[in-house]
DNA sequence: AATAGCGGCAACCGCGTCGAC
DNA sequence: GGTCGACGCGGTTGCCGCTAT
């Protein structure tokens, strides 16, 4: 047996809304609040319409101060940044970029900045849409043909925002703690994380071990996360191009997006003799500081 | 001028989480 | 402690408008 549908899926208008269902719900609301229950929201005010679907409305478009489009570039680098940093929750990228929605940016994500990232420029979306939102073209760097297709600033300083020093991050991501808290707990304090490098023989990823000075991770020990899962590694949507290639240094990878730099990473079955239970994963920064998963 | 293809975006869907009972 | 309902979120779908042919 399923879940008991939210609402009579028969007695109900689906599709865009129309003027005068935007003005019922969007009064209503101003004058009354939600009432604390979406559900029954629509048969209050005569709106044929799912309490799911009013919410969303309401949300997405119907609210004050929403903007819509127009992305700019220092949205496009919040953006980027926190992708890198927590991936897909775009509730929280939302969070940082008032008057944006999560739809919105989800949306800009799909349909623009990942093409970007991944070097797709479209031919002309700008005279197309005829708005200033569309990023400039784009440059490959000529000492790194593979990745930064998107030639950002580094850092970048996220003005106004709350990301570029390791407590707020801190705060940002234990938002999260949820999906800290469920993974089994690494045995972090037996590696020392200062930096992440390139390795100057083959220009891998090369982790730093103050400990043991065993420099010796081949560049298939580390890999980008998802953030934090210790245990079940994702590989970054999107971000194919990122495992592809051995010859980047972190910088190269993270540098550009997030300030200050770091990235989270995975040790899988690297030196088992002297590190037990090394498999886990860090957020390591430049500065020689760490962010250690919450307790 | 017609139309096929594509991109952008609003809206829907399903699932996980949380709180009330 | 278990169940149920509502909420919130992320992924997906489908429509519409623009462009290319």
């Amino acid at each position: 047996m399923g879940r008991a549908p939210c609402c009579d899926k028969a007695n109900v208008k689906k599709g865009p809304w129309s003027p005068e269902e935007d003005a019922t719900l969007k009064s209503y609301i101003e004058q009354h609040g939600t009432g604390g229950n979406w559900i029954a929201l629509p048969q209050k005010i005569g709106l044929k319409r799912c309490g799911k679907s009013c919410r969303l409305r309401w949300l997405n478009y119907l609210r004050p101060n929403i903007k819509h489009g127009g992305f700019s570039e220092e949205e496009d680098h919040i953006i980027c940044s926190l992708y890198i940093s927590i991936g897909s929750r775009w509730s929280i990228i939302a969070a940082q970029l008032p008057g944006r929605t999560d739809n919105d940016i989800k949306n800009y994500w799909n349909t623009r900045l990942k093409k970007k990232l991944l070097g797709k420029q479209r031919k002309d979306s700008n005279t197309r849409r005829g708005g200033s939102a569309a990023p400039p073209p784009l440059k490959q760097e000529t000492n790194n043909p593979v990745m930064t297709p998107y030639n950002l600033p580094e850092p970048y300083p996220i003005q106004g925002h709350s990301f570029n020093d390791q407590a707020s991050l801190r705060r940002l991501l234990m938002k999260l703690g949820g999906r800290f808290s469920d993974n089994p707990q690494p045995t972090m304090e037996a590696v020392v994380v200062p930096s992440i490098q390139p390795n100057p023989i083959d220009q891998s990823p090369l982790l730093l071990n103050t400990e043991n000075n065993n420099n010796n991770i081949a560049s298939s020990d580390v890999s980008l996360l998802l953030p934090p899962e210790f245990d079940n590694p994702v590989k970054m949507e999107g971000m194919d191009c990122f495992y592809e290639s051995t010859s980047l240094a972190w910088s190269d990878v993270v540098g550009p997006f997030v300030h200050p730099p770091m990235a989270p990473i995975s040790l899988n079955g690297f030196d088992h003799d002297h590190h037990q239970a090394m498999q886990g994963a860090y957020w390591a920064f430049e500065d020689d500081q760490q962010l250690m998963p919450p307790q």
